[in-house]
DNA sequence: TATTGTTATACTCTATAACTATA
DNA sequence: TATAGTTATAGAGTATAACAATA
């Protein structure tokens, strides 16, 4: 790549990183009161499934008594529950409970109430740019 | 607005948001070592200039003690120092070192290398439409 | 013997309440 | 009396090390 372009590539890349993280901030301070974000992040793990705490840590890059903390918390608010794992003794799986569904729902709904009253005043056309890249950054964020 | 236009608006806002909270979530799991994000964040707000532990609390929105002691790391890590207010006794000006200045562009090199890694494999209208995101999206975080 | 999960212990960041110095 | 900053103390979340139960 030319030094022009990938002077460019970086400067766009910088403008879009500072984009998302202060738009990640600015929604993490406006509605998240629910649930402390690891808590949020976990319940949301098992949203379509129960999993073992060990997964769970290594999933969310904790250590494995921090996750059994976290766990003991979220079984303790209600929101998710201890059963045993029907093959192996040693396992626990975690399981997010009807009252976990509901948090899920009401914390996305607060933090996507932020970012609607924003989109709303934009211009179709400026809408239609988003829309595309929506598509493009979620690719990024999954690699 | 119609009811459809809304449905869109709001499936639109909730996969960028999601988008750029994973992206934000991405680049600080891949890079942030060097400085707690707490100290990151104080140390880039005095970027530009001296703060008081007051101003530096309410803009970060965590307690005055909480600041003192965030305030207190810098200073021992020699990435800020404390001096006294010209015309007032009490307050204290939270002031950036240039080892601290070297702190923050370290840490945004990071951030940035990841990015870049990413947006570098895209195409040429990708990037263009990213450019034209970039610029709607810092504004929406700046409201 | 290796793995899963938990408990024991310590460190960091956070908060509220109380204290000191200055306005 | 009010404000800025700090200190005292306590409550979460995190980590490493040690332990119990199971494979």
């Amino acid at each position: 790549m030319p030094t022009k372009e990938a002077a460019a590539t970086r400067r766009l890349s910088e403008d879009l990183r500072l984009a998302c993280m202060r738009i990640s901030r600015r929604v993490r301070f406006e509605s998240d009161h629910e649930v402390a974000p690891h808590q949020f992040s976990v319940l949301s793990r098992i949203e379509d499934g129960p999993l073992t705490p060990r997964a769970l840590a290594d999933i969310e890059k904790v250590s494995a008594p921090s996750m059994t903390r976290t766990v003991g918390c979220l079984v303790e608010d209600g929101l998710a529950e201890r059963a045993a794992h029907p093959d192996d003794g040693r396992q626990v799986l975690v399981t997010i409970t009807a009252q976990g569904r509901e948090v899920l729902r009401a914390t996305r709904a607060r933090r996507d109430a932020w970012m609607v009253a924003r989109v709303a005043e934009l211009s179709a056309q400026e809408r239609a740019t988003l829309a595309d890249a929506a598509k493009i950054l979620a690719e990024i964020a999954a690699r």
